[in-house]
DNA sequence: GACATGACGTAAT
DNA sequence: TATTACGCCATGT
């Protein structure tokens, strides 16, 4: 069975968002959440995203990021290892982090026509 | 259905 | 700028 497709359609709605961020970008999620129709429904990408350890897919989930701020992300996920193997991802595609542990939205910020 | 949980966001302090 | 408080809402129990 497609471990991605089983999961309920809100999440599916939410990985179809984040499968258009560009390598290099990021997007937080209550963004991705706005895109999906759900404008307050920003904890569940995190849900869905969540779900996604240890399975085939071909989401970027490493390019969504929390608010840290107006203009800053920043990780959220709450296991240490895979906090760390976001920021590796993300630094590998060019997305470097401030000394807090941020990315500035104004330079990485993934900003979608439509 | 009630209740707790959480990879969130915003406003108030 | 940092911390706290609270609203939100799909899932799992």
């Amino acid at each position: 069975m497609n471990p991605v497709r089983d999961y309920p359609e809100v999440w599916l709605s939410f990985y179809r968002i984040v499968r258009r961020i560009p390598r290099g970008r990021v997007a937080t999620y209550g963004q991705v959440a706005l895109l999906a129709g759900k404008p307050r429904s920003g904890r569940h990408v995190g849900y869905a995203l969540r779900a996604l350890r240890g399975t085939k897919h071909r989401v970027p989930w490493q390019r969504v990021l929390g608010r840290r701020g107006a203009r800053h992300g920043g990780i959220s996920i709450l296991d240490p290892m895979g906090a760390a193997a976001q920021r590796a991802l993300l630094e590998r595609e060019g997305v470097l982090f401030d000394a807090k542990e941020r990315v500035s939205l104004e330079e990485y910020g993934w900003r979608p026509r439509r």
